[in-house]
DNA sequence: CATGAATGAGTGTTCATTCAT
DNA sequence: CATGAATGAACACTCATTCAT
């Protein structure tokens, strides 16, 4: 109708495309916040901007509507750090002492560490979910540590351990960490709270120490 | 039959004594098996071979049935474990080594352990449930871990570490075990499982190394 | 077997004889106290020192456990009353205010008067139990009232009312009392109490009043 | 049709404007038919001809249900009482009888008197709507009336006496006449029935005289 | 496409009543 | 007769899902 709009690109149209995204965003904030079982559909839609009914045009049900926030926020991550590792060029305890802070920085004290304890905590009404977060992030992530470890042995910085089970042994208090943060944290008083950064240094220079030759 | 049967032992009265434990039984294989919230009353009571009716006979709620669980199931290990503390004379490595594997063969290996990953799970949502646990587990389990160190730094055969720290190094990796035996490990192929008791071996070492003058 | 007892009524025998009456008493007070649907039978039961299935050995239901005690109760008073008017010698407005008060303070003030309250607030459910009241209590009491009504007039001491009317106007207040005694006034501040006593005087002071010449 | 219609009333539409009125008008009858307690939820919403959950779409819990049957037939009526009292310009003694009829030609004659015996009734049981009546209902209600009183003192045509007594003189028959109403007067043969009209209006005469100066 | 009114299956808990002992 | 363990129907309230508008 108006000959000066370029773009007939109406703001309902617009809308009408990231309607699936936002409702894909509150729909994570919530699962995060609340669980599975305790976040309400009409909740997520209210967060959204729409109608109870317009959830179910887009999702056919609330555990699609779940899968789908998983899969959409557990990839993207990760990529970034194995760069880095590459041009590191300091002693390699500092390394993984920088690996495992950034970690924590990027994605364990973020939001998205939230989808890490949901997929954990729906595994099992989930297992499709749990094997893909498994492959997308658990594995990679493994890689990463592990290759780190491996530069540590080649410059006898470290003595030949295993490998696998080390790699455990960095990365398993990281998702202790995670999973305690988004379950019983919000429950303990202060005097109970755990300080992420302080204990992955105290942890990490406690295995840096037992690694040494 | 047997003349020297205390009790006359009618059925009914056998069953009476019986009953407490069967239920408890129950409900702790579907707590693990569903969680707290999306295991029904009904079905506890009916997989203990009673009526609906007969499950608040001996437990007010589901909740306090839920406590009852945890106290039969865990407090009771724990209060053991104390014990065999203060009777052991050896090295504290080796008391720091065996306390972690016992605790693993006894109760992480078991169905049992799949209490601590639900209340991790729905802690948001049963804030009290999760209360109960820190208080009658996970506080007197820490102080346990606690009083080991001690007793290295005090035998001069640990240095000078921040306790609280060093409690998490020693404890997270348990607990991470646990949350994925009961999560992720279901979904995952063999070549990605891992072996508790040689991984808990592996962290122990590190951790004493890493602990040692 | 012991020779001297005489009379061979065991304790057990005795007490067989009065359960009923024990269960009627505990059944009583509690029905009064907190009607009919939230009294439990086992809590009747307790109190009356017997187990639950007791209970429903002499009274085969709830409900006719509730007929039972309102015949037991209902009936007996009401009878001292007529001889009393009759011997009295003074003034009929006096005469007026000593019957009212002494129905409050012999009847009203006591529990029994709870099964008053208990008839009205039960007698959709119980439509035999009203008929009964009715017929019991409240018929003859009418007369009562009236027969010192009709002595007022007689005396020239009343003006000629409306008997059955008057009547009302004497008992209404009476019955309201003890309706609200065993209902709002539990929940009523201090402020909002009533005390029943000046009450009764003062409403028979301004009906006398009325009813003079 | 009817092109004047501003509405264009679709069917759900104009039901949903109707449905809170429909469903105060089920649990009206319902509530002084059986009680608050035997009032199962499902059934007001059945014959409101709705389901069960909408009726907490409309009332979030019976409790409040309950008041707002409240509010729609006693609250809102006291209010217009109140603004006719005080545009009335007669003598007092015609102002009270007019006052305490047209409380039971609106009120007490109609079905929603059976709430004032309900409350009565149920008050034990149910402290918080006891309350909740006695601060809505019977405080103003008695306000109302004590307002009259006054009026008359300070016009010259009562006696001063004591208000809050009065007050319940006044109110007290009445209120026994709707409990009557509800629980014995369905038991009563024709002969023991009582006129409401004609004995307000005789109560009335009696309390004005007695009243006078 | 979007709405939101309506649905009804599902759940923890209570309690009168039964019946094996 | 007496017991008390066991039953199961009942009930308020929630929420994912549907569908008329």
């Amino acid at each position: 109708m108006n000959p000066i709009e370029t773009h007939p690109a109406h703001k309902r149209e617009r809308r009408k495309e990231a309607r699936p995204g936002e409702l894909l965003d509150a729909a994570l904030d919530l699962f995060v916040e609340k669980g599975f079982a305790a976040t309400r559909s009409e909740e997520v839609a209210a967060r959204a901007g729409v109608s109870k009914g317009t959830l179910f045009l887009y999702f056919p049900s609330k555990e699609e509507l779940f899968k789908a926030v998983v899969r959409e926020n557990l990839v993207r991550h990760q990529t970034e750090g194995a760069e880095e590792i590459a041009r590191f060029e300091g002693p390699t305890p500092a390394l993984l002492e920088y690996l495992v802070l950034e970690w924590w920085r990027r994605y364990g004290a973020t939001k998205a560490s939230g989808i890490s304890k949901l997929v954990m905590s729906e595994a099992r009404n989930f297992p499709d979910l749990a094997r893909f977060f498994q492959d997308e992030v658990v594995t990679p992530g493994h890689a990463m540590v592990r290759s780190v470890l491996q530069r540590g042995i080649d410059r006898g910085e470290f003595r030949a351990v295993d490998l696998g089970m080390t790699v455990h042994s960095v990365l398993a208090p990281l998702l202790f960490l995670v999973t305690w943060k988004h379950s019983m944290a919000p429950c303990c008083p202060p005097s109970e709270q755990i300080d992420p950064e302080a204990f992955i240094r105290h942890h990490t220079g406690l295995l840096v120490r037992g690694l040494s030759i």
